[in-house]
DNA sequence: CTTGACCCTATAGTTGCTACAGGGTGTAGA
DNA sequence: TCTACACCCTGTAGCAACTATAGGGTCAAG
């Protein structure tokens, strides 16, 4: 398989599948006779689990980690789990972090809808406490 | 106020508060005599100003509109409105691929307590359909 | 009078890609 | 056979939004 079906089966672009090789996440593949990538299935899952892990929200170093430890199939799957759990209390925090987001900028939304912005509720929410105005 | 006081003051880093300055987020101050930063309230309400919208999650660059309809008030408040609300979709969508996110991790980590990664459902899961380890 | 905490500028590094620039390869049509 | 075109190669520069480093200046306290 040549880089561009790689890409496309997994939904990745060309530029980054040689990105991930550069940074040692994909090994490299061999090379046809013109000195083109020639990947096997081994790539394929390898750079699929790459991707998924990416979407599901992890950095490239969580994604390393995850690669060496399902790479030796004999360790305990709590160190896996370890990691995903971190991951998980990270998405609680950030979910929490955007419903006070959304319910503040709802309230602001729906407190104001023909004033000018010298009254606007979003601006002065926005201005550190007890100021009323950017420029006081 | 030092550029250090300020930057406590808003939970900003020094060198933070140095770049707002060279984007043009926040005004140049005047300088001391021995060339030092020297901010006023005004520029303690935009820091802070910015620093909740960016917590908000609002990018640099909407940032900067809002301080620019703030900074005219006799505009309609209905255009800052508008930003607000383009946000408030952005971060319900966002909040739904985190839940998403978040259900299928809880999945994985509480379907495999015990197992070795051999067997270990995050790694099947990460895995593309059909496999069962990454170097088949 | 020197130590230490602060300040200054300017530049390079970070993460995770993405986009050139400047070339080579391989196949299909005129 | 020529040539147009899609694909491949390497290497480097750019993006957001900072963060860190190098190499210096300033100032109050001991």
């Amino acid at each position: 398989m040549m880089i561009g079906e790689l890409a496309s089966a997994t939904a990745t672009k060309v530029e980054t599948v040689r990105y991930y090789e550069k940074i040692g996440l994909l090994p490299p593949p061999a090379r046809t006779s013109a000195n083109y990538r020639s990947y096997g299935n081994a790539h394929l899952g390898r750079l699929s689990f790459i991707r998924r892990a990416r979407n599901l929200g992890f950095g490239l170093d969580a994604v390393r980690e995850l690669l060496r430890l399902a790479d030796e199939p004999d360790r305990p799957c709590s160190q896996i789990d370890n990691i995903a759990s971190v991951k998980i209390a990270e998405i609680d925090s950030k979910i929490a972090d955007l419903k006070r987001l959304r319910k503040e900028l709802y309230e602001l939304v729906s407190a104001c809808e023909t004033d000018t912005v010298g009254s606007c509720r979003v601006v002065e929410a926005l201005a550190p406490r007890g100021s009323h105005h950017l420029s006081d």
